[in-house]
DNA sequence: GTAATTGCAAACGCTTTGCAGCGCC
DNA sequence: GGCGCTGCAAAGCGTTTGCAATTAC
């Protein structure tokens, strides 16, 4: 997979986060720049075991420090936090706006970026509330599923199963 | 509290949900419609515990049981599932659409109507997704909270701490 | 040197599951 | 009367916490 960050965009990353450690008085450890460069080359979305067994293949660090590191990055806005279904939160770039399909029969989850959407949301204003950001989360069903689904309801209803559809990929 | 939904629409949520069970052959047991009838008298949004609180109170029914019927009531369109954070799930009737602001610091959330909001949304279409609904979350402070961090700050920053802003409320 | 940070392991809290008995159909 | 549903208790799983050892400053 291609990397998500350019190499110039990651070493301003690496910066940012440099400084806002400095700033908090906190220490500068391997770990935690080693789970930043992880963080910028994970996939759109990610959960924080999928980034812990990415990092801990080359180098030891335990989940309790990645949780707080991934904090630490969402409180520099480098990262963002979802919660996009009730197992477990996930993350992604904090720059990389977009809304979430949400596929309530897989969970899968799909990205979809929308010219509107952003435009819609900076319009609006919030008496009694400063927003930081947002999270749009579309849940229904994507066509494989929805497929499926319908498949298994005719073939439920009536008996005629010589009728079904073949539609792989 | 005055109740969320009127006597009629109660009604006529009782019967679909009735007709849903049938429609799958499932039994009518009392204990669902007792976690409907509270499910209907909850404020805004609440999530399994509480649901479970109010209940018990009046009627021996068990954890499990209320999951399993919240999510019946979920699959036939009465009541509606979102993550809102990373605690539990939090519930709200199906039909009440809303945007909600989330307060990072103190996990508040409140509901704000827009009336562009379903308009835009309404005209949304994806190719390959089957949208059933829309779960919007806009994080961020609340002017509590807001306030307080800034006092703590500015506290933090000089130690001028007589010039304190008194606000409460 | 020393206090922040780490790894480890146990605790925590929401949710799910297994099972024996009850009760709807 | 049979089997779906319930209560109960235990397990599951993501996340947090406590603590001794490590290490950045």
């Amino acid at each position: 997979m291609e990397p998500t960050v350019s190499t110039e965009r990651r070493e301003h990353l690496r910066e940012r986060f440099a400084e806002y450690i400095k700033s908090k008085k906190m220490r500068q450890t391997p770990e935690r720049f080693a789970i930043l460069d992880r963080a910028l080359e994970q996939r759109v979305h990610f959960d924080i075991d999928e980034l812990y067994r990415d990092i801990e293949k080359e180098y030891r660090v335990c989940r309790a420090t990645v949780y707080n590191t991934v904090e630490l990055l969402c409180e520099c806005k480098i990262l963002r936090k979802h919660y996009l279904n009730e197992n477990q939160a996930a993350y992604e770039l904090y720059d990389d706006r977009h809304l979430h399909l949400i596929c309530m029969s897989c969970g899968k989850v799909k990205e979809v970026h929308d010219e509107g959407f952003n435009e819609y949301f900076e319009q609006l204003k919030f008496r009694q509330f400063k927003p930081s950001f947002i999270s749009t989360n579309i849940y229904g069903l994507c066509s494989q599923c929805s497929r499926r689904l319908n498949r298994e309801k005719r073939a439920g209803e009536s008996l005629h199963t010589e009728g079904e559809d073949i539609e792989e990929k």
